[in-house]
DNA sequence: GCGAAGATTATTGCATGCAATTCGGCAACG
DNA sequence: CGTTGCCGAATTGCATGCAATAATCTTCGC
């Protein structure tokens, strides 16, 4: 359980809501009533929830339309589709730094990662399988080393979070999920840059296909051509 | 002069005070206290004024710290370096997008400012030179057709745009850059994306090192080995 | 019956007041 | 002489009240 060092209340107020929006318990659309909000949580007033809710939409999670309020942002499937093509792109610029500056401790870290992958997967713990899943892509940012790449990367994952595991995938993705860890495990160990960019570019497409179809249904089919001739 | 369409106070304080501090009239580390700032904008009040930096924190120009007020967000040269890292990262990837999908129109507004920017070299105008120059990199990202991209890339450039154009660079550097554009451009109308984006690499590469050795002075010399063996 | 203008209600935007916390200085003590 | 504890001033954190804007409902005219 992650502690709440600040007593802040405007910190308090955004860290839970981060957390509600992220892990989808609001969902896109959803509106934000300042007066409700502050009601549900923990009866605070109103002034910390308004700050929240600013910070909240600098980083993009909720949409404020002046003198009219706040709502959870709710992405196109082209919005998450560019966002997505973001992450891989910062990722790849991360993966190959990592491979250069990674240390012996830093790739045994990832292995304990690696290794509860893997049990997950065996004991068929799926949403435990999507956060550890997430840390990994998240260490391997930063092992890059550079802070503001990994702030941005964590915060652009948090945005479309929601969308990617909106849906549980098919067994049969998963099964191929697990076997592309282990082959850009395998890269990483051998420090090749290059190819575990390309393997992440085609993990993170393949496993988007999948979502892919349950976001568009869920949002209405904006069903442009199929995400074949990818663009990340 | 940019309007002000937003009769949000808070709006307006944000958009004030980012332009003062990416501009450089507020100086990093410098104390930002909520009554003196209310008074040297309008003369409007606290909550705000407390809305507006709560949002800037969140895009990394202003630092609050619990209880003791805002200061504006003073980066140390690595940091500088981590996000001109990023930077540079992140308009590669653009540009390899973008010299697939750039338009003829593109190509001819990119044309203009390319022009403009070696107006102001003519003619000395230094300041000119440099926004030009900005928004020549801005068009070039934008090119890409990922507005999330363009939003990170704008909101990177803004948060270092103070310590790159700190001092005044030297001629022959100012000589040496109008070729790198030229040769760019070239590169972008022949829509070869590597190159370009290796020529981008150098060119920010060189740069940096001109602004380097001021930021570093300023600072107070943290001065590791020279950035030649760079990272980026 | 339908559309439009006005009144009503609810919500946001902002100013202000009070409590809590921090920082400066001063004095007492070791 | 340096350190520690305390007090006062100033600043931030937050709650609340009021004004302004937008949404909703009512009613009137056609």
């Amino acid at each position: 359980m992650p502690e709440n060092h600040h007593g802040s209340r405007t910190q308090l107020a955004a860290d839970r809501l981060r957390q509600l929006i992220i892990a989808g318990d609001l969902r896109p659309g959803q509106r934000l009533s300042e007066r409700e909000l502050g009601e549900y949580v923990h009866g605070l007033s109103r002034t910390p929830l308004r700050e929240a809710l600013k910070v909240l939409a600098a980083e993009g999670l909720v949409t404020i339309s002046p003198n009219r309020g706040a709502t959870v942002t709710a992405l196109s499937v082209s919005e998450v589709e560019d966002i997505l093509e973001l992450i891989v792109g910062l990722e790849g610029l991360a993966v190959e730094r990592a491979c250069q500056r990674i240390s012996d401790a830093g790739l045994a870290a990832m292995e304990v990662l690696h290794r509860q992958l893997h049990e997950c997967f065996r004991d068929g713990r799926l949403m435990d399988y999507f956060e550890t899943n997430q840390r990994i892509h998240q260490m391997l940012v930063d092992a890059a080393g550079n802070r503001e790449l990994s702030r941005l990367y964590a915060g652009e994952c948090a945005r479309i979070r929601r969308y990617r595991y909106a849906g549980n995938r098919q067994h049969a993705r998963w099964e191929r999920a697990i076997a592309e860890h282990d082959q850009m495990f395998l890269a990483l160990t051998e420090r090749d840059g290059p190819l575990l960019r390309e393997m992440l570019r085609a993990h993170h497409r393949n496993g988007w296909r999948t979502a892919r179809n349950l976001v568009a249904e869920e949002l209405g089919v904006e069903d442009t051509a199929d995400g074949e001739g990818g663009r990340y």
